[in-house]
DNA sequence: GTTTAATTTAAACGATTGTTTAATTTTGCG
DNA sequence: CGCAAAATTAAACAATCGTTTAAATTAAAC
């Protein structure tokens, strides 16, 4: 399409494809030769623009990697926002984060739970274990200050991932618990995204607030 | 080991080794050579104790699935406990059932993933919907009887659940929130499994008890 | 227009995958 | 023991995997 980057457009449009099969198949479930074909190339211009499959793993999640930690810095600097109001602002970008992205957040979460690509798992930690350390200076000032109650900082930054996780899990899974038809996509639905919000800001302010 | 049944503790115990590789390389990255070199027997006994690599891991999910269904009951039809009780008591199976068998829950996340095995993807989330239907039910007749606040019942059991998938995602997770090495089995640690419980029925108690 | 580099291609690479075969060993039973 | 069934083995099966190669095509630069 554009003709001054070419090489720029068939690389991301690889990426994209590649979330799409891997959220799908899973790392070991999805060949090259699929991603090839989905993508309308040649076998070959994978290992020619990145190497390997594992190095076009590493080259999604850099970069996805980024955009959330400026998100979080960006709440984390705003001086303007009390505790409750910096941990509901989080609770709203990662919901909309995951629910735009949820076939990517799938591969992450597959990546969490395997641990054969050592290097890839550990990233990925890393780039968890840091937003946790951030939500839970929140939380502790809150703490300290005697806005929040005494709770598990780590666990309650667990709680809130977590069930977005769940809800993440399956698609099929949402469809069956809300009687929807198997083909339908609850996360393209506005509804279910403001129910999730809903409960999850219920749920923290429930255990947080006094 | 036992001459008048051989062959189920053969079939024992390549489901065992099974369930730890599977937890800790997935599906397709676990092989039938990897599998049978470590349970010491023939390449070829997988397949013919269970027919194919499918048909293990159906197998593996059959044997563990009865159990968790069967203290559900055990809890549901008891009479002499409240709603809250009940959902305690729930809270505590099972993370002493996650806990005794996280890398077993480990391989069960994969499959919820990864939608490429349709029928063992169904064959699990009909399991789950199953559970939560139940818990829900509690949660539904606790608030009409006043006893609970009006939450999302669906979305409160997610949150259960997705709280300890999460803590269960990764060891090495955990290890690096709570400083300990890399070796280290957050899983074995009964602080750690108290620490667990303690949150989520702070968590459960705050969003439902008036 | 010629030349050089970047891109794309088809084909083949060796390795590994799940599975099957057919021969062999072990077991249970009369 | 002798015989039949079950269990186990080594070997090979066809298929697919990620990757590489070397030739062909396209694009860019002079």
């Amino acid at each position: 399409m554009n003709p001054t980057q070419p090489q720029i457009d068939k690389r991301d449009h690889l990426i994209n494809e590649a979330i799409e099969l891997f959220a799908e198949k899973g790392f070991e479930g999805t060949s090259i030769r699929d991603l090839a074909t989905r993508a309308g190339v040649n076998i070959a211009m994978v290992n020619y623009y990145f190497g390997s499959k594992e190095k076009l793993f590493e080259a999604i999640v850099a970069k996805k990697a980024t955009h959330m930690r400026g998100v979080l810095d960006m709440i984390l600097a705003d001086k303007a926002l009390s505790e409750i109001e910096k941990l509901d602002a989080i609770i709203e970008s990662y919901i909309a984060r995951f629910f735009a992205y949820h076939t990517f957040h799938r591969v992450l979460q597959q990546e969490l739970l395997v641990s054969s690509r050592d290097h890839m798992h550990e990233t990925i930690i890393d780039l968890f274990v840091r937003n946790t350390r951030d939500v839970v200076g929140i939380i502790q000032k809150g703490i300290k200050s005697g806005k929040f109650k005494k709770v598990d900082p780590e666990l309650t930054f667990a709680s809130i991932i977590g069930t977005l996780n769940q809800v993440l899990s399956s698609g099929l899974m949402c469809n069956k618990l809300m009687n929807k038809p198997k083909n339908y996509n609850p996360y393209d639905n506005p509804q279910f995204k403001k129910r999730l919000t809903t409960h999850i800001k219920c749920m923290v302010h429930a255990l947080l607030l006094k």
